[in-house]
DNA sequence: GTTAGCACTCCCAGGGCAGGAGTGCTAACC
DNA sequence: GGTTAGCACTCCTGCCCTGGGAGTGCTAAC
């Protein structure tokens, strides 16, 4: 036995080895009662506690040789020798595997959501904050939400507003939905006519084009300055700057709501660590890619905790889901909070919402 | 002396009546040393660390005088017995006082805010997020910024554009620049000239109408159901609910920037704190009565701790001033902060930063 | 395979203690 | 009179120590 160094771990790891796969029901039962007790108290879980309230019939000590067992599998871990158990990242994956294909939300809360998102008139911008602040109230964490963004944008309208003497705004509708502003300033007075002239003009050229076409026109207008009118080329150069701007941000914008939920956690009781979160998720770039990534995916994803590409990350998660329409235009929703999260809760819900997302933009944009 | 109680107190308390008025140069001298010494380390200031720092040409026992006197006239505070000096409220309002006439911005650091806002397109929106973070970044603490609103709106544009079949976007541009954006339905399917038209014809109708005007061309419209295509009253309707809703709301939205900042204060370490103080700044109405209080004024204001009309916000400072032109399209921007607050910079900042903006506006809107 | 028993580990709260920073008073000084 | 040195006193802070308790992990019996 000194020769040949055995430990009971690599008893357990070998007899791991050969009985793979999922784990057995009694363990998964343990896994997923230890699991819903921290979430619900943020506290170690002990095997005394654990078979007391969830009225297991097997004994303190059962469940705690099943605990060592999932311990050495690294789905629960340790604060240190004499504390209950705590479920690891890789804990927190199985559990959300084994339940998140059936998941669908509780018909109450389905009314509530769909009440709350019933109330707004869709001003455009207003969306995407109420589907982040209805699902940070529904889930009482944090929410983000991405307005839908069009893979490559399409001009709809143009349109020239005088706003002052000597300065107009250059509104830009694009297909899909966003509306972009920006100020002109004019070389000397217009009539309304004249700037009406204008902005027909522009708005003509200019329908329906891509950026591409917009910047053909523009090359177009350059080779021959003095064609048209200072205003008719500077218009152009505005809308081919703004349309560059906007294919280049993979995310325009990022609305979070909630975050004073996640405040009350015991995880950002320190405020230390909440900044770290926050300033990953003010990072576009960050969700750019996961934007990117989930283009493809068709039903809510969760990122937990050391799944997240970034470092900061590393003690949250994210349940997030794509909405809008593959390949034209998506956008983002989903929950942020710390590992110890209702994930059954987080994945219906954000499912859900996504849902009505998605049923909208059908309708609106059909 | 027994019969007569007779404290030291009192005494200070008799001499301080006979000579009121401002402080002595010397205590005012010991108050900023104070003031500045506690703003940078965030720790109570004692009598002997204070002489060795600001080389002062007296010695730790009159200092602790003059202390006491401070003390006594709610100046300075105590945390415990054997602790240094804490100033209150009342002793950053004094500071304040002191020095907020003459303040103006180291030229650098103009210079800096100045490329900063140099940087953008002024579309619309982006405006007053740039202010926020400019002013962010330049105190390096947290920043708030209010979009300039009309005090009464006045219609200067009303455009239709279709999104889909069975869809359109309703665009209306207010005078002083926002622009809202809401969506139509359509009851059948209209063509683009019919469209074109009857944008044409809300646009006639209303434009450089008030609310209230608006308001009265929809009832005689309701009198005469059947006189316009239905689409035509959807949408004066919809062009008065919104400009109801504007009316109303007396902030539109808080762009807030630079949270990070302040979590790095020893004062906001707890997220508690920080969390109620969100709270009030994400609540409208409270920056509502601000615009309103602050519409008169001309000048930075500061609101220190306790005069606050929150409680929640007795631990932290406003500074803050209005942008616009009075009595006609206001906003505002400012700072805030723990009590704890380098009260000299963030009043100059705050100082240049309003009048760059009303450069702006003086330039964009005349 | 399950369970009772038990030794062991380690956190946590509380008490006591020493050190130190800072005050406030008094009495002397200029 | 204001200013200063001296000194007692207060009270926080960090430290160690301790006892209690929760929970584990092992062993041996069922």
């Amino acid at each position: 036995m000194a020769s040949q160094p055995h430990t009971h771990q690599e008893d357990r790891l070998a007899r791991r080895k050969v009985r793979p796969g999922p784990l057995e029901d009694r363990s998964a039962a343990i896994l997923r009662a230890i699991i819903e007790e921290y979430v619900a108290t943020a506290q170690p879980v002990g095997s005394v506690a654990l078979v007391e309230k969830y009225a297991l019939s097997i004994s303190p000590a059962t469940v705690r040789n099943i605990m060592a067992e999932l311990e050495t599998a690294d789905l629960l871990g340790h604060p240190h020798t004499s504390a209950g158990r705590v479920p690891t990242d890789r804990g927190y994956r199985m559990y959300v595997e084994s339940i998140s294909d059936q998941l669908s939300l509780a018909p109450v809360e389905q009314l509530m959501i769909r009440h709350q998102f019933g109330q707004v008139e869709f001003a455009n911008e207003q969306w995407f904050r109420l589907a982040a602040s209805t699902l940070a109230s529904a889930t009482r964490a944090a929410a983000i939400a991405t307005p839908i963004k069009p893979q490559a944008c399409r001009i709809r309208r143009i349109d020239i507003v005088p706003t002052a003497e000597r300065s107009a705004s250059l509104l830009l509708v694009m297909a899909d939905g966003p509306v972009k502003q920006v100020l002109l300033n004019l070389e000397r007075e217009y009539t309304q006519a004249e700037l009406d002239e204008i902005a027909h003009g522009v708005d003509r050229v200019l329908r329906a084009k891509t950026t591409p076409e917009v910047d053909a026109v523009l090359d177009t207008l350059r080779e021959r300055p003095g064609s048209v009118d200072a205003l008719f080329t500077q218009a152009v150069e505005r809308v081919s700057r703004l349309m560059h701007e906007f294919d280049a941000a993979s995310v325009e914008e990022v609305f979070s709501e909630g975050l004073l939920n996640v405040m009350r956690e015991p995880e950002f009781e320190r405020s230390e660590r909440l900044r770290r979160v926050f300033n990953v998720l003010q990072d576009r770039a960050y969700l750019g890619d996961l934007v990117q990534r989930l283009a493809g995916s068709d039903d809510v994803s969760v990122f937990i905790g050391s799944e997240n590409e970034h470092e900061e990350m590393s003690d949250v998660s994210l349940v997030v889901a794509p909405y809008g329409r593959r390949d034209r235009a998506i956008g983002v929703v989903g929950v942020v909070g710390p590992t110890r999260m209702a994930y059954p809760h987080a994945i219906s819900t954000v499912r859900y919402v996504r849902g009505l997302m998605n049923e909208l933009v059908d309708h609106l944009y059909t």
